[in-house]
DNA sequence: AAAAAAATGGGTCAAAAGAACACAATTAGA
DNA sequence: TCTAATTGTGTTCTTTTGACCCATTTTTTT
């Protein structure tokens, strides 16, 4: 084993005991965003030792009290102020020596929020937002952790509305077509998405973008205003339960 | 918290001490088969207590050098002799009270294996194939793992080869149908379902069934002979390669 | 003021895929 | 040899998808 097992000791230092070993569990979060953009995470700069001042996945220890989903809403608020308007988990992570200070085993979570930005949170931690494409080496396994994720939204996509939860309540077609190619990695027809998207039945039409309606920031390019959609929860709901079975590759 | 931490006891009995509090960890299998009708689950009977002679499922604890997928395998070995042709993290359960006597969080795996009669393993506990829809109650929190888990199953029929996983290497076309309805849930068209198999290209034709060549045990039913199938693994990943990015609901 | 550029939206048409169904062929047993 | 059960092939109709054209709106350029 690679770790040491304090075995014998006790007092301040060790106070914990079992009869067999144990492992050392924690909640990360990988925080997607989306600007209308570019598809965001979230990552904070460490501030101690191991892997001082590289960036990594928010998280930490998951209290006794706590499940893993508990812990990881707890660390994200502690350490970015964010709440997650979805949170799934989509694997663990349980290499011996993937932390080089003892056995920690971590469950990360697929964190899905509106944008806006972090500062950092009670722990003081740097946070920034970064393109999923322009993300820098990062502590542990994280770097894998991230991969991952990345191959878990985008199954996601097929079972839930991932993309309209990464959306503001107000959004037009073509940001979602973004969204989508983004998360995909190709690129759709405007018309056939469009179309697609309508059949489906899960938008609701707001009204055509004006001045005292911007829910875009756009840059001033020449286009016409587009439509303004929201998602409707409900219509998605009976939709998915009739397409769940179906039998695709 | 709902256990009792063992704080400033020292000795034999509980020898690994640590700075915080720790969780053990345990990796279970929802082992699944395909007897050519039913879809089966693998379930052992408990030889103590807590839940002593309920059903369960098979798993243990990981041990310190082990990755819990590597725990699963040994567990699984252990005590049924079988080996999965394929094993599937697919959620964590880690709510603090789940096992009454410590915090356990377990790791439960998909795995699949080819259909034979198991007859419990060295640890001498009785195992037993059910059928997933005659499942008894279960010990722990397994009834509810078990539901995710053919959930789970259902989801990854679009992402893996699970269905040929399943299945022995030479199989009839009405028999992957029978597979494919179980696992989904619903009902195809005899026709249309072999015409899309046919269609993606990843079966080979291998002749068709006789007295010499039954890879099937048939009861003794009047009907025409089926055509023999095997799966082609290379053409499948092509395939998947290629459909990895559709846009579906 | 007019023209050009950029982006949205509506629509067409052919090809592909899916759903429903009819019928012939093979095998075991009555 | 007749019947029942089961498998394989084909046909037709409908729906969905993929690849386009073109008109409209808005901003920038000339």
């Amino acid at each position: 084993m690679a770790h040491s097992v304090f075995k014998y000791r006790t007092g301040e230092a060790y106070p914990y005991c079992y009869k067999y070993p144990q492992v050392a569990l924690t909640a990360d979060c990988v925080v997607f965003s989306y600007d209308g953009k570019d598809l965001l995470v979230l990552l904070i700069k460490r501030g101690q030792e191991p892997f001082k001042d590289r960036w990594a996945l928010p998280g930490g220890f998951v209290n006794p009290d706590e499940t893993a989903e508990q812990g990881a809403r707890r660390e994200l608020l502690e350490e970015t102020g964010l709440e997650a308007s979805h949170l799934e988990q989509f694997k663990v992570f349980s290499t011996p020596d993937r932390d080089p200070r003892q056995r920690v085993v971590t469950v990360p979570f697929i964190a899905l929020v509106n944008h806006k930005s972090v500062a950092g949170g009670d722990d003081a931690a740097e946070a920034r937002w970064f393109p999923v494409d322009k993300v820098p080496p990062l502590a542990f396994d994280h770097d894998q952790i991230l991969s991952e994720a990345r191959t878990a939204l985008r199954r996601s996509l097929y079972f839930s509305p991932v993309s309209f939860t990464l959306l503001p309540p107000q959004f037009t077609m073509p940001q979602l077509q973004r969204l989508y190619e983004i998360i995909l990695g190709r690129k759709f027809d405007r018309r056939n998405f469009a179309r697609k998207m309508n059949s489906l039945g899960v938008l609701d039409f707001q009204g055509i973008e004006s001045a005292g309606n911007d829910v875009v920031e756009r840059k001033d390019v020449p286009s016409r205003k587009p439509s303004i959609f929201s998602f409707n929860r409900v219509k998605w709901s009976r939709m998915k339960d009739e397409s769940d079975t179906n039998f695709e590759f």
